[in-house]
DNA sequence: TCTGGGGTCCTAGGACCC
DNA sequence: TCTGGGGTCCTAGGACCC
């Protein structure tokens, strides 16, 4: 039996939270967005929209389309705040929730839906009383997998509730715009489109050809978008906490600069808020990874694998200090980045590690066979290898 | 038009081991 | 000495999403 799976997005959503304090707001072209150098729109009104200001607009540029725009910089630790008001609420209705983001999350309603005999009145009502008590607005969609009702919550905004059985698949996919399928973006949509796919529909038949040639152009992605397109695919609500694998900062420059001591400035305040972000979530890192954009926005991505995972602060700065002195040779560059990577909860790593920590040294060759054992036993799990360890051991550390 | 900052996942090539 | 092929790990880059 199909499920019934929800996707809940909020309206507008930093725009709505600004109008819960200060209600002078509503009905007015309000724009949340950085307005330093490259600001850029995060998110804006629909009364904003209507004169083509749009998300990662430059800001400059959403003001010479609408002039009496309120430009706002975001109140972030408000909106995390009635993020979490909005779980909360949905999880009234289904514990089967996943956070997809701050302002969206898919539910599995197929229990409480399947004995409501008008699902559209229940829906009504589940806006209504978000909108009463926690003051936010959202649009849902109804579907039996997950990718359907994300494009469902997608068809009407704001308050809007679109449901997409299997058999409408066609007649409610098929006219879309190529470029609103989830997963194809600004750069595959135009090569889609140079083959004369410009709507889902002949996405659908160009997939359902089973065309060797298509297969390939996909890859991986192709029996996912097989299966989404044609109304299967997962509805599976994943319940799990959302649980960093990469923990990363970065800024952009005043101006531009090829300056080693500069950067490494910004670097020093990078990676003291990466430290204490990992810290405060109780993760360390194996790798550490520099980003540096250049004037030209070429993207440079250099990372190093530590010796053992850590979280502090002047191991960080160090290890993307020696990145940007091997990487920095004369471009100008606009903003640099540091991230950690490969997270793993640091209680974690000391039971891995205490395992290993019984072999005596005169051990080792005889225990060689089962450690290599062991190495193919852990193979994908993100720990220190037995191997590495060994090699710590020899080298007396 | 001229492009922030936070992430995730996939791919491809090279190093290395057996 | 010069060689094949399978497998894994690591790194860099790119596409995408909010």
């Amino acid at each position: 039996m199909s499920k019934i799976i929800l996707h809940i997005d909020l309206n507008t959503f930093f725009v709505r939270c600004e109008e819960l304090i200060n209600p002078s707001l509503e009905g007015q072209p309000v724009i949340i967005g950085h307005s330093g150098r490259g600001g850029i729109v995060s998110t804006c009104s629909y009364e904003a929209r209507k004169y083509g200001v749009h998300s990662g607009q430059p800001t400059f540029k959403a003001l010479e389309l609408c002039p009496n725009a309120i430009v706002i910089h975001g109140h972030y630790e408000l909106y995390s705040r009635k993020s979490k008001e909005f779980f909360n609420f949905v999880k009234q209705y289904s514990k089967i929730i996943e956070k997809a983001s701050v302002d969206e999350c898919y539910v599995d309603m197929t229990e409480q839906l399947s004995k409501v005999k008008d699902v559209v009145a229940y829906l009504k009502e589940f806006q209504n009383k978000l909108l009463q008590t926690i003051g936010l607005k959202c649009s849902i969609g109804v579907a039996p997998t997950k990718f359907l009702a994300k494009m469902a919550s997608d068809m009407k905004k704001p308050m809007g509730i679109t449901i997409i059985r299997r058999r409408d698949v066609r007649k409610m996919l098929d006219p879309l715009p190529i470029s609103s399928f989830y997963g194809i973006g600004k750069k595959t949509a135009p090569r889609l489109e140079a083959m004369g796919v410009k709507t889902i529909g002949d996405l659908a038949k160009l997939i359902n050809s089973d065309e060797p040639s298509v297969k390939q152009a996909f890859g991986k992605f192709y029996y996912v978008i097989k299966d989404w397109i044609n109304g299967y695919g997962s509805d599976e609500v994943d319940v799990e906490p959302w649980d960093p694998k990469s923990i990363g900062h970065s800024t952009t420059f005043v101006s531009d600069s090829t300056d080693f001591d500069e950067i490494r400035s910004y670097l020093k305040d990078l990676a003291k808020e990466v430290s204490d972000e990992a810290k405060e979530k109780g993760k360390i890192g194996f790798n550490v990874q520099l980003v540096l954009k250049t004037n030209e926005f070429k993207t440079i991505n250099r990372s190093v694998k530590l010796q053992k995972p850590t979280n502090d602060f002047e191991t960080i700065y160090n290890e993307a200090s020696i990145l940007l002195e091997k990487n920095l040779n004369g471009q100008e560059i606009r903003l640099c980045g540091v991230t950690l990577q490969n997270l793993i909860y640091a209680s974690d790593y000391v039971e891995q590690l205490s395992i290993f920590d019984n072999y005596e040294d005169d051990e080792k060759n005889a225990t060689r066979d089962l450690i290599r054992e062991l190495n193919r036993k852990m193979k994908g799990a993100k720990f220190m290898r037995a191997s590495d360890i060994l090699k710590e051991k020899r080298n007396g550390h």
